[in-house]
DNA sequence: GTGAAAGCGCTAACAA
DNA sequence: TTGTTAGCGCTTTCAC
């Protein structure tokens, strides 16, 4: 059976508060002799205390909630071990849960997260969410954004990218290339993030004197099929092109694939260049161009932040904002 | 401030008792007016039930972990998405670990789950492993194997993939479509996972007349760097083969990026066969023949077994083995 | 139909 | 240096 703290208070001949102590390390009260005579004794019967009736009077289960779409989406596989790394490294555990975007799925793990208690939240909100949080408000739990900036005023804080910067340097990496027609092929325009490209992709056509058209910008979902469909569309409509941003690296592929069943060389007739630098990228024939984003830095710094909230009761702290690099790799560089 | 179910008491006059039936929906005792009144209280001062103070008295925590190598390995994103989905489904929460093949990470985690009293484990175990989770047995917690099958006195089901039987038939392809020198790149052997798929390799090449030799069996790591690597020494080796039957899609892709360097064409100089088929195979060029897993439905299924087992409170299920299939692409199939 | 009271395994004042 | 004791928020017998 399982051993409680009692039983190896009474095997050891010491009170409980003794073991307690001894458990968290407050030895300072404690005579050596005591100390070690316990620990051995948890030793030998497998002694294994319950967090849970510890998390109940300390009000802390060393658990955080990792809310994101979707784990298959190669993007936060990456996201989510930068983030179970430095959970471990602290002694907290990782809950993990797939929304698939859908905001009624996202209420409901957070309700459930709220009733397991978890000390803080890592969230990647869908596009559409403007909620406020009070769930999280009134049970006082810490909810740190990561990748998708949203507003809402229970936020503690945020971790994202410069995605106005990175998409204005890979913008103007095409167009030194010598492209000088780029289509860009977006996912949803109604979050922050998409809007942040757009715009960085606008600033440099007009820093080149590109004239931008919103005729140029397709708007569809952060997935291959999209891009795939996309390059059809675009070649059904004859549209005059010699590069395509995409939003991301998924669109990028699916876009590759689609040029090739065409015939159309890239980067001598398109070139291509992508958005995340997840790790398909490198290997796909030919490897992606794209603007890195520090992925598993993201979901590492984005616990780390937590933590400093939980463990020194700093409220809020400033938001991150991380540099996205170029990579630049063949699918832009002619000859 | 988070009320308490005295709280909730207090507020509708009745007892403490009276709400935990209403929570735990056994109305059966309880007159329909108490109810209604009780849980428009609740509804109004959003009351969230600690699942932890539950925990502690029923014994049940209503989480699973799922211990796995890496959540970066496209493999096991899509199990870990099966198995959250089934889970969820339960009202089950997951915990994420990931161990990177290393023992003492293993058994961290699960101590750290045994402290947690998470009501059972999913686990794909390192090769390496052997032990008999002994922390388990004493905790009494269910321990689920998946993907990876290993010995151990404690352990409460299988949920496998008949690997020999995979092995087998796509090398009977291989040779079926006029492949005869047939390299077989495989990740360690040390484990039966990989075993099963040797011999299943061996049993095609038997039965079709093709002497079997060790020479032809490569011995590395499940990673596209082994895949790489591997090519770059049979060539280096001057090796005399036709076709690869790579021990996953990773060394196959690996494989891939090598044989094109060496602008060896695929599939007519050399035929490549993987296995699993993750999402990448269908995406590179030449897309990818190779053996698919039903890997979202290994997730699945374990979680769906380990709950059987929680809560029909059958110590033992049956083993589950379920059955690969050959998907025929282009990297396999000439002219 | 409803409630009183004990107790789950632990921590943390406060005493000694 | 160590022990006593009162909870943490809930479920569950058993009594009314």
């Amino acid at each position: 059976m399982k051993l409680t703290i009692k039983d190896i208070a009474r095997l050891a001949g010491v009170s409980t508060t003794t073991v307690s102590k001894i458990i968290n390390n407050k030895h300072d009260s404690i005579s050596k002799d005591t100390t070690e005579k316990v620990i051995k004794i948890m030793k030998d019967n497998n002694y294994v205390p319950s967090t849970i009736a510890r998390s109940l009077v300390t009000k802390k289960t060393k658990t955080i909630g990792l809310i994101i779409p979707d784990i298959v989406n190669p993007f936060f596989p990456e996201l989510a071990r930068g983030a179970e790394d430095k959970a471990n490294k602290e002694g907290y555990n990782l809950i993990i849960c797939n929304t698939d975007e859908d905001i009624q799925k996202e209420d409901r793990y957070v309700a459930m997260l709220v009733e397991k208690m978890v000390d803080g939240i890592i969230f990647t909100a869908s596009s559409q969410r403007v909620d406020d949080f009070k769930l999280l408000k009134n049970a006082n739990i810490p909810i740190v954004l990561v990748d998708r900036d949203v507003k809402g005023s229970h936020i503690s804080s945020k971790i994202t990218v410069d995605n106005f910067m990175g998409a204005y340097e890979g913008t103007k990496h095409l167009i030194e290339q010598g492209y000088k027609k780029i289509i860009f092929i977006t996912g949803s325009l109604k979050n922050k993030t998409s809007l942040d490209r757009l715009n960085g992709y606008k600033k440099a056509l007009d820093e080149h004197n590109i004239k931008f058209s919103y005729e140029n910008v397709i708007e569809g979902s952060y997935k291959s099929e999209w891009g795939y469909n996309a390059v059809n569309f675009i070649l059904k409509q004859n549209k005059n092109f010699d590069a395509l941003f995409c939003g991301n690296d998924l669109i990028a592929i699916g876009a590759i694939k689609a040029l090739k069943e065409n015939d159309i060389k890239i980067p001598q007739d398109v070139g291509v260049l992508g958005f995340d630098d997840i790790y398909i990228s490198r290997i796909i024939d030919p490897q992606l161009t794209t603007i890195k984003q520090p992925i598993y830095e993201m979901g590492y710094k984005s616990v780390q932040t937590l933590i400093d909230i939980l463990e020194k009761k700093s409220k809020k702290v400033k938001d991150i904002v991380l540099v996205p690099k170029l990579v630049i790799r063949s699918s832009t560089v002619k000859g």
